[in-house]
DNA sequence: AAACTAGTTGCAAAGAGTTGCACAAACCAT
DNA sequence: ATGGTTTGTGCAACTCTTTGCAACTAGTTT
């Protein structure tokens, strides 16, 4: 695992300290498949750090996003979720009516990126986005 | 204001009950003339009716949002900000360095709902969007 | 006018996320 | 190794928003 080398190198180059709690919620976040909540990141370091509190995994998610390693996104659950920077961009489609979620390429809102850049000269972070309307069902 | 008649209408026909706590939360929207919080409309409210509760207010944006009568945006300020519908579709794009806001006519996004709608049948709500980023100034 | 019924409200408690502060620990220099 | 500097952590309190529940009331029927 050289990314977990990447990271370290990346947060010592940036005067960030690379501390134990640091280490096991990242590693949290890798191990998880899917989507993960900051309460699922603790649980699952509390299992073998009990000490851990709550209020660092968010502050430790903070980082993470300001690094670019990690995007976060809501789906509209009331609870935000992350994922790896590294697993591949993408976005959702959200049915407010159903909750079904249909999964977007990355690709799909680059023309959309590149209009606000030239005519706005605003670097949009596109990352990872819910976009929330009614699917096909439910618009009747 | 044969406004105020829609949305009397608009309630009771789908089984919603005009309550005078209602009616004041709406003339509270109505009243303000740009984004107003949930906190802002319940201090004008309780000014008159001191009895009203912060829940009833939420309920009622909530309400009014699936009913099409306000928009909802996040700006990013941890707190969530509301305007009439009826007041022009607009959006946002807003700088997580500087907090710099632009302001975006409804038109940039509407290349992004007819993909949507042609690609994936799905009828994105694309009102009053925020989107996050960073400004020239703060692009380096 | 009185009763009925389903939607609505106030209240209190809870959930998600943030923040100030004192103490702890990582990193750097000696 | 030791000490100093500065960042990070735990804790508790707080903000914003949501929710369960019992009491209430708008709109309808009789
Ligand atoms: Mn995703
Ligand atoms: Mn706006
Ligand atoms: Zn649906
Ligand atoms: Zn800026």
């Amino acid at each position: 695992m050289n990314q977990s080398r990447d990271i370290v190198s990346k947060l010592s180059e940036r005067g960030y300290r690379l501390t134990p709690q640091r280490m096991m919620i990242l590693s949290a976040i890798k191990n998880s498949n899917d989507h993960t909540s900051a309460e699922e990141i603790y649980t699952q370091v509390a299992a073998k750090y009990p000490h851990i509190n709550i209020s660092t995994v968010y502050r430790t998610l903070e980082l993470l996003k300001k690094l670019g390693l990690v995007t976060e996104t809501n789906l509209g659950e009331g609870r935000v979720r992350y994922h790896p920077a590294d697993k591949g961009h993408h976005h959702h489609l959200v049915c407010q009516e159903c909750g079904t979620i249909i999964d977007l390429d990355e690709s799909v809102l680059s023309s959309l990126k590149s209009a606000l850049l030239q005519e706005y000269k605003f670097s949009a972070d596109l990352r990872h986005l819910a976009i929330f309307g009614r699917c096909v069902k439910c618009s009747k």
